[in-house]
DNA sequence: CTGTTAGCGCTTTCAA
DNA sequence: TTGAAAGCGCTAACAG
């Protein structure tokens, strides 16, 4: 392993003046510079950022926290940060919290035991107190997903409830009185609030929302189809789905053509999240979008400007998602 | 930050002895050991990975080197070798190699001075040269999705081959006899091996590929769409479509209802990689089994054992591809 | 503009 | 079983 001294030796001259060419900063005469970048050529030098990161306090690397490695929604994410922090030379480290408190505060440690310069998280188990207190501990953090009022200027959320308002709204605008519901896990916030809002479109419409028509999945398309074979044992008609998200309803969508309904003409069918395949499955899947590519970057520029001193761009905290109206929604008359 | 100085002082031992508690291996007296996990407690202790990789020149990382940070396919693989490698306290680097061969020797350089202890590959661009090269370089590799002959017992490979012969075959055994080939970019190993299998199928039928019936794409989605325009506008016509992955397909699928055939019967489309959504499309789409999480496992695997003397399971270096037939066959008499 | 000299937090001989 | 001390490769004052 060629060091930093075999570097200096070489060159002729002291340690400092090595790290100072390889560090742009310092100002260094070109002869001095390229004698160094010559001796680094030679030897094939390449620098140790375990040891920079030692010796700088600083690992020039963030600590990217979410649910899953897979899948559509964090695959996305996983993209637009690296792709982001990559321009600067910074490096992502991922690790998968799994929706689960105990296995994302490990992850949370896992991270920091790793010296990141700071973390993006999102993060849906674990406490807004956890999060208060961790970020309470140094590390700058900055909240995707989630809004936490005490750390607000931290947090980059999307408007949910506005979410579940939208997608409920283009069910009903189409004409459909009965709709049925299927969720993510209750207990996760944004299912809560997709929830609130579809409730408030239908409260608009003077509609009461039947509670014997809200199944509780998991965001995996497997609970799509078994939701949608629940929902239909009710025995309670329905005319259209509003799902949680789109793998929910790639699900449902496969399970009601099972069951010998014809889609849309039988069953109107909404999503959420609008990932790459929604466009993919048929019928096109009428969904709302959730910019999960500009929130990640915006994560990213929070981190780039006030951990790394790059990137002047202002910070938006709350994203608005939108409707994306494709061919899952039979207008019904 | 608390260091081991505070816990050693605190614990009132030397710093070698905290050392040694923290790296169960050594012996030390239970009262002792005692004593210092208490002090470790009491501080909130959390041990300084980076300050640890230097002193022992191992990071307890391995680097992970994947052409996209998204989609389905390597969604997969990056679970799959994070869940094994987390069994064991290791932790996963990722890095997107673009399928391009600067970014791809880009992120190996990163990835080395990150001093990983293991780097496992799936890169497309590079030379078996280059890796041959890196392989010598002392850092342990483990190559995915190619076979090098020299570095046979580090590469964990699919039969691509096989797999594109298994696909033709189950078109051809439907009585389809003008196939037409939506290929992946033709520079890439795999997409030329596929091609192959189906070139061989045809053969045993004494049939032999249309040239103008072939079209190369770029495995997203989009290039399904367009591929299959571009086809149809040969004016050639064809009953069957392979495709060299499972996006392309569907892809494909939505433009050929688009173009007003009918799924499955104006035209039966087969699949490569069998991922997650590819029972959701509609017809649910036939295709072949690429066992990506299997193979990760197993790269992961032989990095656990040749380098960190973990897991005695034995390297399988060579998977077999398996047709999976769902609903995207139309039997033709 | 360049060199000297302490460390950064931990591991690892070598003695005791 | 425990402690002392010498680094690991690099950065960052501080001089010069």
């Amino acid at each position: 392993m060629v060091t930093i001294y075999d570097v200096s030796e070489r060159a002729g001259v002291s340690l400092a003046t090595v790290s100072r060419v390889m560090n742009k900063n310092a100002r260094v005469s070109d002869k001095t510079k390229e004698k160094v970048q010559r001796a680094m050529e030679e030897l094939g030098y390449r620098p140790n950022a375990i040891a920079k990161g030692l010796a700088s306090n600083r690992s020039n690397s963030v600590g990217v926290l979410i649910s899953e490695l897979h899948g559509p929604f964090y695959g996305m994410m996983m993209s637009a940060i690296e792709t982001e922090l990559r321009k600067y030379d910074i490096h992502s480290i991922f690790a998968a919290g799994h929706s689960d408190a105990a296995k994302e505060e490990d992850a949370v440690n896992f991270l920091l035991s790793r010296r990141c310069d700071a973390l993006i998280l999102y993060v849906e188990a674990v406490s807004d107190e956890f999060l208060e207190a961790l970020n309470a501990q140094g590390t700058p953090i900055v909240v995707l997903g989630r809004d936490i009022k005490s750390l607000a200027t931290q947090c980059i959320n999307l408007d949910n409830e506005q979410g579940g308002y939208l997608a409920a709204k283009c069910l009903l605008e189409a004409g459909h009185r009965s709709i049925a519901y299927l969720a993510g896990p209750l207990w996760k916030h944004d299912t809560q609030e997709r929830l609130a809002g579809h409730r408030r479109a239908l409260a608009e419409y003077k509609l009461t929302f039947d509670e014997r028509l809200l199944y509780e999945g998991d965001f995996q398309e497997e609970s799509g189809v078994s939701g949608l074979n629940q929902l239909l044992a009710v025995g309670e008609p329905f005319s259209a789905l509003a799902c949680g998200n789109d793998e929910m309803a790639a699900g449902a969508m496969a399970a009601a053509r099972e069951a010998g309904l014809a889609l849309p003409d039988d069953l109107s069918i909404v999503g959420f999240d609008n990932v790459a395949y929604s466009r993919f499955v048929f019928p096109k899947l009428s969904t709302v979008n959730y910019p999960v590519r500009d929130m990640a970057a915006m994560a990213t520029h929070w981190v780039l400007r006030h951990v790394y001193d790059q990137g002047r761009l202002s910070i938006e905290n709350t994203f608005s998602p939108q409707l994306v109206g494709r061919d899952s929604v039979h207008r019904r008359d």
